[in-house]
RNA sequence: GCCCGCGUGGUGGAAUGGUAGACACAGGAGACUUAAAAUCUCCAGGCCUUGUGCCGUGCCGGUUCGAGUCCGGCCGCGGGUACCA
């Protein structure tokens, strides 16, 4: 008998489905479409056992929809444009497009032999000239719809290598290579107009059925949508100028708790100030300093500098607030000024009692009330002029809470929040003090890097014509391999294209003068923004072609990391609305990803021991022997175990799945990866896993195989063998369709058990092994092929219709009924499916458990769920 | 800091508000074998006074006839935080 050798079985298949070109995407045969994509990879040098798990997941979906009757488009690509490509030729020398190729080539041949059913001749990388030569053309088209404009923005600078960083490359607010500390700096930037879709994007989050809550709900919240009051603040003197300061406040109701006024360090007045007062400029230079990030910014010890201005309280002209600069005020969002209302803000409680500003409540706790959170105990602590009440813990009950409001100008008495917001802003408007406006946090999104390795911008600048956009036929403008006559050099910090001789001379497309070519490139959330549709006609000389885009869009099942929950996602249902837009999408695309399924890690034990130094040294797993839960190196010396780690580079747990692919094979990968944990869960790798899995394959194949050399006749047994094979086709069925493949697999555990046990005739056993071989075949494909081969199914398992179970075989006859005495469990029934309730109550009532916990007296109550459990209160 | 998740035996995990621990790993006992490997069978949350027992899903509280599941508050871990992808 043969014995299970994915070694020679899986290159056999693999070569077979290519034959017969299985995994072809066509638009052939009037067949309904489905297109399942994993999020493509950044090709960072080889594939890991987290890549194994997220496109195993893509291919069982893929297979099962082919056996469903689909035309299914599943395409592989690689998002290759990054600062990884330009860190490597930094670090070692090369160029970033060798290195990238180079990665690819290796990261195909990586993925090939997992037997993945991807149609490979689609494949592109987001750096072939091909592909981003295109996306050039849809920044063109943006262009002229006016979805894209240039403004300043700040960026991280570092000093010392007067460069630009990234966030990632700021450490502790230095530089990563220089350690100097990174400033603010700003330049003009290229922006999409993602904010003008901001609430077309928000409001047609809840239209996304099939995406995951959290998802949604993150996405919402980053969006952010806010109702305020946008009003002035009138200077008791001029500034340069200015009268007034324009504020945006989402809560209005608290205007009589203001302290201060709060400008943000890069407010236009602020700047207009700083030239005539070094005291300032000193102060916002120093506020200027560290990172850009917001969680950077938010953790930053709160600076203020008092401008020695004042402004005019608006509803009581004679009250003069002072002017503050606060860096923790962001330009950004609203209008880059604040009213500072510390009784009800943490923040602004914490700059108020640093800088000695009055703090004053605007409502109170209503006697007697119990806020969620429990009661407030701001009282305590130091009591001060500005700060009479000691208060420490700025009193901010939730907007739905009603609390008693103090001398309110609008005379409200006891209201929630909310409705002091909305009242007070109506109030205002009568008035004419300010106006209720709708904002969003949803900021535009810079699109400007100033590096080598990205999609050239395709914009011309002319002295006489200004910014130029290239013409279409002079497409793609390509990245410069070399610098002239010499490799470009990666070691000296700052973009290449910036200092490169020639590559910047270019003629202006409108006047045909001597121009420059803008040097920035594009982010490269650009790049993946649009693959998705790209990879409906990836040859096409237009970015997309409308008649595939119209069959193949939109996605109908897209996975990936929930790391990508917002931006990726997020400018990805931009770029549709712009694809839209400008004409290169069909309407319907609006949101192009029809079902989200977002994945867990996989992560690793870490081993590790420690130095002379007491430092730690991280240890490979192939170097550590496991020995009832502890870990030994070869000579003896045990290691601590560090369990669930993220797999990374550094700690030496990064689980190549070549090793376990040449081991055990591909079949016994991908079914290790999809068992044990929840797919959107992370999932622990131990190589004993692996190990079992293959072994269960092996079980598997040997029954199969014994099962087609034997010949029995009918048994007693085979009815109940059917039976669990059509109820083990619906499991199956069911925990493929809802992402549950670890249920469907603990289920063809469970089967595999019944069917080796079973003495049932040999044709019913060849029926249920088929079965099974059909069920497996979307998780192990190669062994499900040899398993059909070898039970006499007819061509490709992988183009079999998948098996549909008779519903008549599903329905059970008899059921378990738990009883519960005060909801314990005390004892169980077997009754006839459908027995009524009153039957039910009398068989319970006449059970020994229930008639002893009633000890003669009757049930206070009596709950019969049918079909489920029976709970009597006593 | 802010937003979003997650937390169940020695381990991975199962469980439409209805029998907590399915299925598997590691472990134990046995069968087969000269022996080993492989394979097969069985056991297995904790505790004790071994019972129709008690306890048990990170911690505290609540809703419910009934909570791993729903609600509130903590603790711990993870993801995101707009130039990592």
């Amino acid at each position: 008998m043969s014995r299970y050798d994915p070694a020679s079985i899986e290159p056999k298949w693999q070569k077979a489905w290519d034959e017969a070109l299985t995994f072809r995407a066509t638009r052939e045969g009037g067949k309904p479409k489905y297109y399942v994509l994993e999020m493509f990879p950044y090709p960072s040098g080889r594939i890991h056992i987290g890549h194994v798990r997220n496109y195993t997941m893509g291919d069982v979906i893929a297979r099962y929809k082919k056996q469903n009757g689909f035309n299914v488009l599943h395409p592989m690509g690689f998002d290759a444009f990054g600062m990884p490509a330009e860190n490597a030729a930094m670090a070692s020398g090369g160029h970033p497009k060798d290195w990238t190729y180079g990665n690819i080539e290796t990261m195909v041949g990586q993925m090939k032999p997992l037997g993945f059913g991807l149609d490979w001749s689609r494949m592109f990388a987001t750096c072939d000239p091909e592909y981003y030569g295109q996306q050039q053309a849809l920044f063109i088209d943006m262009l002229s719809e006016g979805l894209v404009y240039r403004k300043n923005a700040v960026v991280n600078w570092d000093p010392v290598d007067m460069t630009v960083l990234a966030n990632e490359q700021v450490i502790d607010g230095c530089g990563w290579r220089s350690g100097a500390p990174v400033e603010r700096k700003e330049l003009t930037q290229w922006f999409f107009k993602i904010s003008d879709m901001a609430g077309e994007l928000l409001d047609a989050i809840e239209g996304l059925d099939d995406w995951p809550a959290k998802v949604k709900l993150m996405q919402a919240n980053w969006i952010g949508r806010s109702r305020g009051l946008q009003f002035s603040w009138e200077l008791t003197a001029p500034v340069h100028g200015v009268e007034t300061v324009e504020v945006y406040t989402t809560r209005p109701d608290t205007l009589l708790g203001a302290s201060f006024l709060g400008l943000s360090p890069d407010h236009p007045l602020v700047k207009s100030m700083e030239g005539d007062n070094p005291a300032l400029a000193a102060a916002v230079a120093e506020m200027r300093k560290g990172g850009t990030t917001e969680e950077a910014l938010e953790k930053a010890e709160k600076l203020g500098f008092d401008t020695g201005l004042t402004v005019r309280h608006p509803l009581d002209p004679s009250w003069e607030v002072p002017v503050w600069v606060a860096n923790f005020i962001l330009m950004d969002y609203g209008t880059g000024a604040i009213f500072g209302s510390p009784a009800h803000d943490q923040r602004d409680l914490d700059f108020c009692r640093k800088y000695g500003l009055p703090i004053k409540a605007t409502f109170d706790v209503i006697e007697g009330e119990v806020y969620h959170g429990g009661a407030p105990d701001y009282r305590t602590d130091e009591q001060t002029a500005t700060n009479p009440r000691g208060m420490v813990t700025a009193f901010i009950p939730p907007k739905s809470a009603k609390v008693k409001w103090l001398n309110h100008f609008a005379g409200l008495d006891e209201a929630t929040g909310q409705e002091a917001v909305d009242i007070t802003i109506d109030w205002m408007e009568a008035r004419g003090l300010g106006k209720g406006v709708e904002k969003f946090r949803l900021r535009d999104w810079g699109l400007s890097r100033q590096r080598y390795w990205g999609c050239p911008i395709p914009v011309v600048h002319c002295d006489a014509c200004g910014v130029v956009p290239e013409k279409k036929e002079n497409l793609p403008i390509q990245l410069p391999y070399d610098e002239g006559d010499k490799p470009i050099d990666f070691s000296t910090p700052g973009n290449p294209l910036d200092r490169h001789p020639t590559w910047r001379d270019c003629a202006c497309p409108s006047c045909g003068q001597p121009a420059k070519r803008e040097t920035d490139t594009m982010d490269t959330f650009v790049d993946s923004s649009w693959y998705f549709a790209r990879f409906t006609a990836p040859r096409a000389d237009t970015p997309t072609d409308m008649a595939d885009a119209e069959y193949w869009m939109n996605v109908d099942q897209y996975i990936g990391g929930i790391e990508h929950a917002i931006l990726h996602l997020l400018y990805s249902r931009f770029f549709a609305r712009a694809m839209i837009r400008t004409g290169h999408l069909p309407e319907k695309c609006a949101e192009p990803f029809n079902a989200l399924f977002t994945q867990g890690m996989v992560t690793h034990a870490i081993f590790q021991t420690k130095n002379a130094e007491g430092r730690p040294v991280y240890h490979y797993p192939e170097d550590v022997d496991l020995r009832d839960g502890r870990g030994f190196l070869k000579d003896g010396t045990e290691v601590e175990i560090i369990p669930s780690a993220k797999m990374s580079k550094s700690k030496n747990n990064v689980v190549d799945p070549m090793n376990i692919i040449a081991t055990y094979g591909a079949d016994t990968a991908r079914w290790f990866v999809l068992s044990d944990s929840p797919p959107e869960r992370d999932v622990e790798w131990t190589a004993a896993g692996a190990e079992a899995a293959s072994k269960h394959l092996a079980r598997v194949h040997r029954i199969a195989a014994e099962i087609a050399g034997a010949d029995v006749p009918e048994t007693k047994e085979d009815a109940a063998l059917l039976k669990e094979t059509h109820k083990v086709m619906h499991d199956v069925t069911l925990g493929v369709e809802s992402f549950g493949f670890n249920a469907a697999i603990a289920k063809l555990y469970a089967f595999t058990n019944t069917l080796s046990k079973s003495r049932a005739g040999t044709q019913t056993k060849r029926f249920a092994a088929k079965t099974l071989a059909q069920l497996m075949s979307p998780m192990t494909p190669h062994l499900a092929e040899e398993m059909w081969q070898l039970l006499g199914g007819e061509g490709l398992i992988a183009e079999a219709p998948w098996p549909k179970p008779d519903e008549a075989m599903l329905v059970e006859d008899t059921v378990t009924l738990p009883i519960q005495v005060n909801g314990k469990r005390r004892g169980e029934i077997d009754v006839p499916k459908g027995m009524p309730k009153e039957e039910v109550e009398k068989l319970v009532l006449a059970h020994d458990a229930v008639l002893k916990a009633l000890d003669g007296g009757q049930p206070k109550k009596l709950i019969v769920v049918p079909g489920r459990i029976v709970n009597v209160v006593v």
